[in-house]
Formats: C-alpha cells, sequence, structure tokens
DNA sequence: AACTCTTTGTGCGTTCGTGCACAAGCGGTA
DNA sequence: TACCGCTTGTGCACGAACGCACAAAGAGTT
C-alpha cells in the first residue's frame, strides 16, 4: 500500500482515461488479453507510447503475450484513485448546470451527483433530477455531510472566482470548471478547465489554416 | 491577404482564446494599452510565454510601451478566423445535446446553432430554443442552405462515429465531440474532443497524489 | 532442450514547450 | 540632441514528450 506513488507524466495520465475505456471495451467483448497494439489502435494512439505509459503503473505486460486486461484495467483505476465513488456538487443552476445535473455520463462512471447549489433564492428548493438545490452557504455542511469530493462550477464567469473560494473553504479536494475565466486555488486542489467557446476557437484556427493552405495536419483532440 | 499563413505552434494557439477574453477585459475597462506582465497577470502564464505567443502573429507590440489592446484583439481574432459567425449544428438531442441547445456561450461568441439534429422519430419535429430538431438525413441540405461551418456531437458514444462520417460527408469544416470514444476523421477536418467524465478521473490521480504525497503541484488546467 | 515467434520494456535521438535574461528600441524629458 | 526608464522580442539552455528500434523474455513447437 506504499508503492504506488510514482512519478506519472501529466500526458500519460490524461491517456490513461482513453485507455480506461478501451479496455473496458475489450472486457465487454470477453477478451481477456490485450497488446500494446490492439490498444494503441483503440485508444488512438502510438503502440510504443501505450507501452511507455503502462510501464509507470508497474510491470504487468507478458512479453509474448501481452496484458490481462482486467489486471490492467485495475491498475488503471487504482492509480487514478477509481477504488470508490467520488460525490459532485454541481454549482450554478443556469442552462449549463441543470443540463450537467442531467446528463447521466457523471453517475455512471463513479461520479454521482449528490447536491446542487445557487446563490438565487429563487432557484434554491427547486428540485432538479431529484435533488432539492441548496443554498451557496449550505455548502460546508453539504459537503461535509455527504464527503463531497469534486465541485463543478457552472457559473457565470463573474462569479466563478468567489464559488471556487466557497468550494475550497468547504473542504472540496478538486474542482472542475466550465466558466470562462482563470482561477486562483491553492496548490493543494487541483483544478481543471473546460471552456466551450475557447474549443470551438482553437477549431476555428485549424480550419482557417485547412481553409488557406491545404496541407497541414489538423488540431490535436483533447 | 497572404501574409497570415504563420506557423503557430499548438500550445500558442490553445492560449489564444485565453489572451482573448482577458482583452475584452481590458478595453472593457476602458484600456487601451496593455503590458505583456499586465496580460500574464489576467491570464495565469508567465510573461515570457505572452510576448512569444504574441511574436507568432507578428510584431504588434511598441517596446517600453506595450500592445495596443484593440489592435490585438483584432489580431487574434484574425488568426483564429473569428472574422465572420461560424454557424453550429447540433446532433443528438439527448441531455447532454439539449442542455448545449440551451446554452447561451456559444450564440454570444460567434458561433450561433442554427441546426439540431437527431435520429429519433420522437426527438425530431420537436422545437427547442426556437429550433425544430431535423433527422440526421438532413443534414447535408441544412449544412449547405445554413453554410454550417461546425458539428457537435452529442451522442452516445455508440452513434458518434456513423453521426462523424455523417457531418464530414454533408460538408462540416470542424468537429466537437463530446462523445467518450476515439474518433477517425480525415486529416482536413480538425477535431476536439471534450470528455467530461475524463476531466473527473484525470482529477482522480493529482486529488489521490495530493492526499497521499503532500508537495506536488495540482493538475494543470486544460 | 533448442528454436521460433511474438510482444514487452526501454535507451536514445529528436522535437516541442518553457522561461530566464538581455540587447534592442521607443517615448518622454531636459 | 543626449539621456533615462520601461517594455518588447528573442537567443539560449533546460526539461518534457515522442516514437523508433532493439534487446530481453515469455509461450509454444518439435
Amino acid at each position: 500500500m506504499k508503492d504506488e506513488i510514482r512519478e506519472i507524466p501529466d500526458a500519460t495520465v490524461s491517456r490513461l482515461p482513453v485507455y480506461r475505456r478501451s479496455l473496458l471495451e475489450i472486457v465487454a467483448d470477453g477478451g481477456s488479453t490485450v497488446s500494446s497494439a490492439d490498444l494503441a489502435e483503440l485508444a488512438g494512439v502510438n503502440a510504443a507510447k501505450v507501452r511507455k505509459d503502462l510501464s509507470y503503473l508497474g510491470t504487468y505486460g507478458v512479453r509474448g503475450v501481452g496484458y490481462d486486461a482486467e489486471l490492467l484495467l485495475r491498475q488503471i483505476d487504482s492509480a487514478l484513485g477509481l477504488g470508490t465513488e467520488a460525490p459532485v456538487a454541481i454549482v450554478g443552476m443556469g442552462n449549463l448546470g441543470q443540463a450537467l445535473a442531467h446528463y447521466g455520463g457523471f453517475q455512471s462512471r463513479g461520479f454521482p451527483i449528490v447536491a446542487l447549489v445557487d446563490t438565487l433564492a429563487e432557484k434554491v428548493g427547486q428540485e432538479i433530477d431529484g435533488i432539492v438545490v441548496s443554498h451557496i452557504d449550505d455548502l460546508a455542511k453539504a459537503v461535509s455531510e455527504l464527503g463531497i469530493a469534486v465541485g463543478i462550477i457552472a457559473t457565470p464567469a463573474s462569479a466563478a472566482q468567489d464559488v471556487c473560494d466557497a468550494l475550497v473553504g468547504a473542504g472540496v479536494r478538486s474542482i472542475l470548471t466550465f466558466a470562462p475565466t482563470v482561477l486562483q486555488v491553492p496548490d493543494s486542489v487541483p483544478i481543471r478547465k473546460v471552456d466551450l467557446a475557447t474549443e470551438l476557437q482553437i477549431l476555428g484556427y485549424y480550419q482557417q489554416r485547412e481553409t488557406l493552405d491545404g496541407s497541414e495536419s489538423a488540431g490535436r483532440a483533447g
């Protein structure tokens, strides 16, 4: 229980979920072992990269054979801390927040949504998808009572930093934000940003290049 | 009209939208010139990086003074191809798709949603946010008639590749996908992927590291 | 046991991204 | 015109990421 603290490079960490998905498919299809080439095909990356990435988890492959799919899956889950469910709170019940509340993709992948939060009196008390919206002043209580690990910020940019501070203060362990603004958090709280308009703007660059000059490769998928 | 075809590094391209947002703030606050240090502060990056990034756009700064905010904004917009609006079609009217249809963030930033598409007969014909949902077989017509540039895939993973092929076939110029699967597209069509569960899983890794070993810096925001 | 076939794990050269540090250059002042 | 203060633009060195290519090492076969 103390040999897991290897340094996994950032680039590798962000590919682990992709391998994980591929392995789930393989297991669902009855596969028991996978080669790095198979996995590379499914994950859309280079086979050598797959092997190097997996080597950060430990030596779980068998030369001449491949990887045991289920064993590998467990190792990835362990590296990503997916052993237990991580309850999520969503702050901001505008269009995006409500959408995320209804979205089943979190629940089904180990991130149950257990709290919905807003500041507006008119939203507080409403029931969305079976959960009563609570006021942000009650956030700390909710976090400790429900064991909330992750906070999702779905507010306008103007409110995001305050909400972020509130989440951190309430004891949330990591944050995912959709607000198009740079947030200040303590180093101890990992944060990731998803900005939909930014993605479209990035696409705009590559699309334009495609149009002006026909020879370049396209933008990479995140 | 032919001097724009510089090679802008991927890392720089994905920061341009952040600079853009910062510049919009500055201009809104009445600022006329910005230093790289100011911009760095707002964008949450290193000042040298800002200068190097901006230098790919051309030489628009003035030594001893800084950058003209509005001029710089125009240059960034030009690089990102934001001169005209880029109409968007959303395919997949499940929870996420409907959410995105209601989300105002696209419209307000130059990406009007002009078509909503699904395969299920029960969805087709419904009106969501003022737009009638059309069938995917009518996609090509919609794309050419409405000048749709961007396709957003909000379907389950199982349908994503078919939808992707349909979008490409219909003449869409770039694609943003929310489906948790690797998509095959021609090199000429830039694609970007946003996978919410993946983001949470990545956070899981850094959160776990934070917990086990108190000294590491947190995951970078994308 | 020897040999073949397959696939892993990794050493190494290359490319890409980062940020320090400094010369170049502009505006303002005397 | 000469000087000063400030900020840009970039050379350079370092580190991260990538992917080729190959040795190491299992499984199966004769």
